[in-house]
DNA sequence: CAGTTGATTCGCT
DNA sequence: GCGAATCAACTGG
């Protein structure tokens, strides 16, 4: 079993964080995802950001310790999963995007219904909350610690020549120009990253 | 306290 | 490819 990742590799600037959780695993409730598909949020200042405007209820985990989990609801009806990153007190976070099932499958399945093709499974962030098991309940916490329920593996090391980035998706309003936040990071050539 | 807005997905066509 | 579904949190009066 690899390594949890530790609290010091969240304690970084948020695009260094999210260029090197690609490949990595995350796994909860007997299911692996390995990510290819991530999104950076800056927190304060960013207009694409649930911390744009500072702390709030809904927010404070983001502004709490670089590693926490931070699960909220959108659209009435889905979960999206982020993790805090450093540093600590910007609302940085990294928005998991997408990913490819490599452990447990059937029962990813069974959360994600039987007619999902594989590739769909963890294909877009509310697919993969769902997929992982992950909801408003696991909001807050902590994935450095040992105890911890989720873990947040390295993975084999990342083909760097496949690492692309581009503009965020879904952020819009204004000042949300996704041209000039080009922080989305994906592996070209995944079949689970949306074109 | 009422109005507005999404970091989306699903099911048809 | 397109539109509906659905609700919690934030915003402004």
């Amino acid at each position: 079993m690899p390594l949890c990742l530790p609290a010091a590799f969240y304690d970084r600037p948020v695009l260094d964080v999210a260029a090197d959780l690609l490949g990595a695993t995350i796994t909860h409730a007997r299911v692996t995802v390995r990510l290819t598909e991530v999104e950076a949020y800056a927190g304060l200042g960013d207009p694409g950001s649930h911390a744009f405007r500072g702390p709030t209820r809904r927010t404070a985990v983001l502004f709490g310790q670089p590693g926490g989990l931070y699960v909220y609801f959108t659209y009435g009806m889905h979960w999206c999963a982020n993790l805090v990153c450093g540093p600590a007190g910007q609302g940085a976070a990294v928005l998991l995007r997408a990913g490819e099932v490599v452990d447990g499958e059937p029962m990813a399945r069974s959360r994600r219904g039987d007619r999902c093709r594989p590739r769909d499974l963890a294909r877009g962030p509310a697919r993969l909350a769902v997929a992982l098991g992950l909801t408003g309940e696991h909001n807050g916490l902590l994935v450095t610690g040992a105890g911890s329920p989720v873990v947040v593996a390295a993975g084999a090391p990342a083909d760097a020549a496949r690492v692309r980035t581009g503009p965020r998706v879904g952020v819009s309003g204004a000042g949300g120009d996704g041209a000039a936040y080009p922080w989305r990071f994906w592996l070209d050539g995944e079949p689970s990253v949306s074109p």
